[in-house]
DNA sequence: CGCTGTCTTGAATGAATTCAACCCATGTGG
DNA sequence: CCACATGGGTTGAATTCATTCAAGACAGCG
């Protein structure tokens, strides 16, 4: 979103306490919890909610560099868990700092809040894509975005997605039954759009799969002017 | 979320520019144009997108007090259409007093974002209900969501529920057509949980409705010990 | 070597959509 | 002040997309 000072960056990093290696799998965080933010270091993670009627949705895949459990940081009890997908490395976030960072650094204090606006445009979109997409649709989306996001920490990385996600998962995420999702993967193998080994996909045609997902183009505003001064 | 000094109260109000009035149905803001935040004085409003194929998805049904188009500031092209659903009341924010507030004022800054944070968990739960649940479920929820959000502004309302929305675009809202939700309310009617008379709508068992909505219970913290201290 | 979890596929079922028609209230112009 | 258009609500019948149920294949693991 912006480009940050030395200060600015120290102080983020500030907020991070000692990172901890949890195993493939492990839970980190359960809904219903005292809400803590944490910090996703490496490794991937998925934030979700399950209901009493044994139903379960994913509201977020989390990649390095994301900050975790935001969203529920106004509850008293947090509302999504957090559980890791591959093995991951992750730090608590110090409440107290963040409080400090609004006080010390309200550049910094405003781009938090950006990037909580952003999360809440790419759930607007997933709404739209759930709510009023059929499920091809849906997974071209689910394909791209993920892509796309590893393609902004790793710019060079190969043109292959390895999904650490049961297909249950992928449904879960995109409003789908494993069942239907494995069908909806097979017509698009079939197609030609994607390729397939195990979990690891590869976009065989991005434009196609564009076409498909029919998302809308979003882009981000670097360095807006009306941020106030770093200091 | 939290109770505000004077000051803090005064830099809030700061913010918001002449109100304008619009009338029932008047687009304030489309997507795709440059991305400013508005403050809804009185009436309602919604945010909302369409698709190239004609389909729409209603984000956010707005009421008195509520800032709008905030999802957009990140981006360079507003993600959201602001309409106006009955007469209302409008401003425009300004951009650099918000820059301004979050270094005047950090804990103000703090809380806006923890308000985006709450907005995010009632997008999850959006994305819950219209990814898993049924039709009725999600039409229950929605009524019980903007009951108690009613409420909140004014704590001693009648009991009454005065929707200015068609079924189509409580359709859009919750992800059906128009004919479905149409069906779902009478069923609703039928078995005794509202009753109806044009577009006003009485919830006559909130328990029952409650069931069958089976949504989990969101508490708020307030004034949250972490935040900074006021200016 | 036998579990267990995941993937795959077919057949039956079901919830919501689509299409179509009609009703009613409101508003508008001749 | 009536005639007619319009927008929203209501209902039935046919259709469709996704779910459910069920069973088998396969890989990895203890």
């Amino acid at each position: 979103l912006a480009d940050l000072t030395n200060g600015e960056r120290a102080a983020l990093k500030g907020l991070a306490e000692p990172a901890i290696t949890y195993a493939r799998g492990t839970v980190i965080r359960t809904e219903g919890e005292e809400p803590l933010p944490f910090l996703l270091h490496a490794g991937w993670a998925a934030a979700s909610a399950s209901s009493a009627d044994g139903t379960r949705q994913f509201f977020k895949v989390h990649l390095p560099g994301d900050v975790m459990g935001a969203p529920s940081l106004p509850l008293q009890r947090a509302a999504e868990t957090l559980t890791v997908l591959t093995e991951a490395s992750v730090s608590r976030m110090s409440l107290k700092a963040l409080g400090r960072l609004f006080a010390d650094h309200p550049r910094v204090g405003a781009l938090l809040f950006l990037t909580a606006n952003e999360e809440r445009v790419i759930l607007m979109d997933r709404l739209t894509a759930i709510g009023r997409r059929a499920a091809t649709p849906r997974l071209a989306a689910l394909l791209l975005h993920l892509d796309e996001r590893l393609t902004l920490i790793d710019s060079d990385r190969p043109s292959i997605l390895e999904l650490p996600l049961t297909q249950e998962q992928i449904g879960d995420l995109i409003g789908l039954t494993a069942v239907h999702v494995n069908r909806v993967f097979r017509t698009l193998e079939n197609r030609g759009v994607i390729e397939r080994q195990g979990r690891i996909v590869k976009i065989a045609s991005r434009e196609t799969l564009r076409q498909l997902a029919a998302m809308p183009k979003r882009s981000i505003a670097r360095n807006p002017a009306w941020l106030p001064p770093s200091r």
